[in-house]
DNA sequence: CAAACCTTGACACAACCTTGCTAAGGTTGT
DNA sequence: ACAACCTTAGCAAGGTTGTGTCAAGGTTTG
């Protein structure tokens, strides 16, 4: 039996044994099996569950940041989409004349209302 | 006045006036201020405020998800942590032979506790 | 100056996150 | 077989997020 059980991995991680199963539910350390059920804690996701619980307690994260980040890791169209929204330079659109682009939102805005024919 | 009001952004973009001064506590869309303190949206501020309840929107975010990638982007310490542990293939440490990780482990276990001398 | 804005601060509340604990039931080792 | 484990499911409770609304007070504008 080359692995620890949940307690043991608990008192050995500094994890309780509560917070195994819910970082497990997260996603973010998934024990293997034994064939009756019972979770089996090796020394990879013991070294996984040490690290984790320095990274958060050093920079003060939640259980759910790491998961978002773990998110954005496997679904690489949200990586790009946050990415993109987080370095766009923020510009006016470049079709709109730098002086007219309060009239065209106002303009956008009433058409939205239906408070202007769209053409 | 090249600018919106928070309640003229607020119909324009989406937002309520309420979560645009939420968006700014959280540090996404700092608008800047008029001289009497008065918070002033340029299209810049506008085209963040739409991207942004997009990306939410599509992607079923958080503002807490974006604020916390907006974080990383900025503390690049953070970002190598967290990038780190999620790569991390998780193996034993390679100065455990591969047969006495466990005894490793539970030795340590017991040191931690004081039941056992160090040397 | 009065109406219609804006500001910050606070109370409220639903939904979720993080944790612990308990209960009912299966597994294992002596 | 019996104690000491493990499992899932659930309640509970304090903290955070997201959102509305309302009050007291400054600003802008007709």
């Amino acid at each position: 039996m080359d692995a620890l059980t949940i307690h043991q991995a608990a008192e050995v991680s500094g994890w309780s044994a509560r917070m195994l199963r819910y970082i497990e539910r997260v996603g973010l350390v998934r024990p293997r099996r034994s064939e009756s059920g019972y979770r089996l804690y090796g020394p990879a996701e013991l070294q996984r569950l040490r690290t984790l619980r320095e990274l958060v307690g050093e920079h003060d994260l939640g259980l759910s940041d790491v998961g978002f980040a773990l998110r954005m890791r496997r679904d690489p169209d949200l990586r790009a989409a946050v990415e993109a929204w987080l370095e766009t330079p923020a510009r006016r659109p470049d079709h709109v004349p730098a002086g007219e682009w309060l009239a065209w939102e106002q303009n956008k805005h009433e058409r939205l209302l239906g408070l202007r024919p769209a053409a």
